[in-house]
DNA sequence: CATACCGCTATTGTATACAAAGTGCGCCGG
DNA sequence: CCGGCGCACTTTGTATACAATAGCGGTATG
C-alpha cells in the first residue's frame, strides 16, 4: 500500500484501538479523509481493508461503524490465532533455514536479556517478541497463513498481555520460545505446534485475567 | 459492495479462474476497467479484494500479475480450510438454531436425492452442497472465520472436486453431511470437527487425484 | 395525535483529471 | 560491440467533481 493509504490506515486503526472512536460510532470518509489529511480515495481503502479485518462494520446500507469488540470476539481471535500460528509454527519447523533459526536465537537472547533486569524492560520485549513471531510466520512460507494472521495479532492486544506479565511470567514466555527453537533445531512439527498452541493460550488467559477494556 | 466494484470483482475473478488470465501475466486496472466497463476506481477496489484473497500478486513495485497456485498452494488451502472450517462445525454444534438444523436436513435431503438418479445430477449437487456449508459457517456465529472461510473456499476447486465424484463417492459425500447433521443435534463439537475435518480431507485427495490443471 | 408522504441533506459510489513514479527503450560514449 | 544514461511512455496513486441513494425531518391529513 501507498504512503496516502497507508497513512490512512494506520491513523483510522490508532483511532479505533486507542479508543479514541468508541464501538458503534459512525464513520464517515470525509471526515476522516480530513484528520488524515488526505482525500476519500485512499481513505476508502483502507476503510475497506479495516472492514476485512472487522475492525468496522458496515451496516444496513453501507455507512459504516466502528466494530464492537466482546469477550467473546477476543477469545476467538486468541483461539484462531493459536490454531494458525501453531500451524504456522508445525511447518517452520521442517523449512526454517539455519539463518532464520540463528536470527530467532538472538532475537530471544534479547528478550532474555531485557526480562532478566530487575525492573523488566518490557518496551524491548514486546519488539522483540513481536520480531520472533513474524521471523517464524515467514519461515513457515506460506502466504496464506501470513495474511490471515496478520489481521489476527493486534499488537494492543499484545500490548496489554506483556502489561499484566510479571517478570516470572515474561521468562517464562522467553522459555517458551526456548524450547520453540530446540522444537525447529529438531525439525519437530508436532513439538513446535504444541508449544505454540501453549504460548498463545497462556497469553489469552493473562490476557483475560487483565481489567476489561480500561 | 456495491454495483460496479462488485461486477469487476465477479468479471476479473472469473477471468483468473476460468483460466482466460493465465498466472504470472501482467494485470493493468485500465485493460480491465475497459473489459468491465466501469471505470478504474471500482476495479482498483476489486483488484484490492483480490489482492488480499491471493488471487493477484503485486511486483517489487506495484505491477499487478494473476497469482500462480502450484500443488503445494491447494494443499495449504485444503489444509488450512479443513482446520477452519472443523473449528467452525465445532462452534456450530453448540450453537446451531433449530431451524438451521432443519435447513441442513433438507438441503441434505435434496442432495441425496439428485446423487440418488441413474444419472447423478452434478449441479443440484454442488448448489446444495455450497449451502450446506454456508448455513453451517452462519451457525458457528463467527464473523472472523466467515470472512477467512470466504477467502479459502473457491466453486470452481469444489467443481472440479465434486466432478471427479463417481455416485458412490458422491454419496458418501451425503452421508458425512448427514454424520455432520446428527452431531450438531446431539450438540457434540468434536464429533462435528472429526467429521467436517474428514469431509475436507477426503475432498482433497479427491482433488489431487483429478488431473492437473487442464 | 399518529402516520404517511414528500423533499432536503448527508453520505456513499463512480468517473475523470492530474500527479508521481517506475520501466523500458534508444541513443550516445567508451 | 557493450554498457550506462536519459527521456518518453506506461502504470499506478491521489484529488476532485458529479451522480445516486438512503436517511431524516417537517408537514399535512386522517
Amino acid at each position: 500500500m501507498s504512503k496516502a493509504s497507508e497513512r490512512a490506515y494506520a491513523e483510522i486503526r490508532g483511532l479505533i484501538l486507542s479508543g479514541d472512536a468508541l464501538p458503534g460510532s459512525p464513520l464517515t470518509e470525509e471526515a476522516l479523509a480530513d484528520i488524515c489529511g488526505v482525500s476519500r480515495t485512499p481513505v476508502r481503502e483502507a476503510l475497506r481493508r479495516l472492514e476485512a479485518e472487522l475492525y468496522i462494520v458496515r451496516s444496513d446500507s453501507q455507512r459504516l461503524f466502528v466494530a464492537d469488540w466482546n469477550a467473546e470476539d477476543l477469545a476467538e481471535m486468541f483461539t484462531l490465532r493459536a490454531m494458525l500460528e501453531a500451524h504456522a509454527a508445525a511447518r517452520a519447523a521442517t523449512r526454517i533455514t539455519p539463518q532464520a533459526l540463528d536470527a530467532l536465537r538472538a532475537c530471544n537472547a534479547r528478550i532474555g536479556a531485557a526480562v532478566a533486569q530487575a525492573e523488566p524492560d518490557v518496551a524491548t520485549f514486546l519488539n522483540e517478541n513481536r520480531s520472533f513471531h513474524e521471523i517464524t510466520i515467514a519461515a513457515a512460507d506460506s502466504p496464506r497463513l501470513a495474511t490471515m494472521l496478520a489481521a489476527l495479532v493486534e499488537q494492543p492486544v499484545v500490548r496489554r498481555t506483556a502489561a499484566r506479565y510479571n517478570r516470572t511470567e515474561l521468562a517464562r514466555s522467553a522459555h517458551e520460545h526456548g524450547e520453540l527453537i530446540q522444537a525447529f533445531a529438531a525439525q519437530d512439527a508436532q513439538w513446535a505446534q504444541a508449544v505454540m498452541t501453549g504460548h498463545i493460550r497462556r497469553a489469552f488467559h493473562a490476557f483475560s485475567a487483565a481489567e476489561p477494556v480500561p
